[in-house]
DNA sequence: AATCTAATTAGATTATAGTCTAAATAGGTG
DNA sequence: CACCTATTTAGACTATAATCTAATTAGATT
């Protein structure tokens, strides 16, 4: 849950999480969508893919990202509903 | 928006969150709650107060911070409901 | 096997965040 | 008004994050 948050802490992470939501993409289309470098994307996607908000597969030689739309809906869950002396760090 | 996620992304303050669900707390009933020093905490409150997730007002000469959930809601929905290619960053 | 393409990793740099101790502020209270 | 209590601000230090260029990997194609 902590790598949730963290991963969404970053503007341009929960913008690639808003495209994946319209479908799968790969590293290069989604990094085609910012003005940062490649290798930088590269460094987003896998704090997003750390935090297990995104799957990836291989179609020839490009990396296609998926969105896991409920690891997202579980952790936001967990912080909207839970109790209130919960261990949030699990 | 920013803020708000920025805010979330920190384990204790989300702790303190959790908290303030139960109800609004003085600076020092929360603080007590931690190992942290009271100037930590009282960054970690600031955050949260920038991000407009929290107010305060004063008691004799404490201050109650109360979580404001509303915020916290509508941020969520937003990452969750809204479509894929709006801004992200109002 | 040499080469091409897509993506990641390495290494360096700069910026930001988290933490502490010490000092300052702001209201109450004697 | 001098002091006490609760909290925040200042200033320094350390750790982590974000970014870039250059190099590397992995698989596909000729």
């Amino acid at each position: 849950m902590n790598a949730v948050f963290e991963a969404l802490s970053h503007p341009v992470r929960r913008k690639i999480i808003q495209q994946l939501k319209r479908g799968p993409k790969s590293a290069g289309e989604l990094a085609d969508m910012f003005e940062l470098t490649k290798p930088t994307m590269s460094t987003h996607f896998a704090k997003l893919k750390s935090a297990d908000l995104v799957s990836t597969k291989r179609d020839k030689n490009t990396i296609i990202y998926s969105l896991n739309m409920s690891i997202l809906e579980r952790a936001l869950a967990e912080l909207i509903d839970f109790g209130g002396d919960k261990d949030d760090d699990k």
